[in-house]
DNA sequence: AAACTATGTAACCGTATAGTTACTCATTAT
DNA sequence: ATAATGAGTAACTATACGGTTACATAGTTT
């Protein structure tokens, strides 16, 4: 059951991650999983608010609960992470390949081929 | 002028990638710029929308924008993406080194340090 | 069993968002 | 000069979001 092998949507990641606290949260369980309770007491606002995020937390996948006693101790699941990071991996090419010379060529092509359009 | 050494915001970088539509158009400037309504072509909302669209991603300097006559040429940026990539550093341990057993430690260690709280 | 505790949900509020159509502005073509 | 074209903005609408307080539920203590 550990490993359903879940697809994880990018929209919910990256609007899970969107909200600073909720990174907040996801940085506090680097250090070890909590009960919600804790969790909340690190932050300005209400139990209920930090309810929720864990909610959209949970839904992104990007935190697992167990229920110990009261207790609803959540762990970080980093595997959206993990999808996330593999999506950036499409866009590395442009940060380590000097690809913004290349981009320059591609428009003044663009341009070339634009003017062409115009003579019909 | 290129290199203003900016800050990328993950709050705007996040939320500006939490919207397929707008992931979408990061994707076709990948191959490539081009000007706002040929982007608008591709896809089947109105051009006011990606015109908002690419008024998001400009603010989280995901894009860049260059006048040529009456186009407004889009160029991607992949900047603020290189802070995505080093935000998740600290991830990456979490899939790298196995480090949910750890977890399940610090929980355990945690569990117990309640009970013993109980006991004032 | 009664009281307490941990946590989630409901209902509500204000603001942000994504979409629409109508309009404005600037540049190019006639 | 006038028309046409590319692109952004304004005004509006519906929905989602983050926050709040009040309430419900489940487990623990006494």
């Amino acid at each position: 059951m550990r490993h359903r092998s879940v697809t994880y949507s990018p929209e919910a990641t990256f609007s899970a991650l969107a909200d600073p606290t909720r990174r907040a949260v996801l940085d506090l369980l680097r250090k070890g999983s909590q009960p919600a309770g804790r969790i909340a007491q690190a932050f300005p606002v209400s139990r209920p608010a930090i309810s929720k995020h864990l909610r959209r937390l949970r839904r992104a996948h990007l935190v697992e609960q167990r229920r110990v006693g009261r207790l609803r101790v959540y762990q970080l699941n980093p595997e959206p992470l993990k999808a996330v990071d593999s999506w950036l991996e499409r866009y590395r090419s442009f940060w380590h390949t000097r690809l913004g010379s290349l981009q320059a060529y591609v428009e003044a092509e663009y341009e070339k081929e634009q003017s062409r359009a115009k003579e019909r």
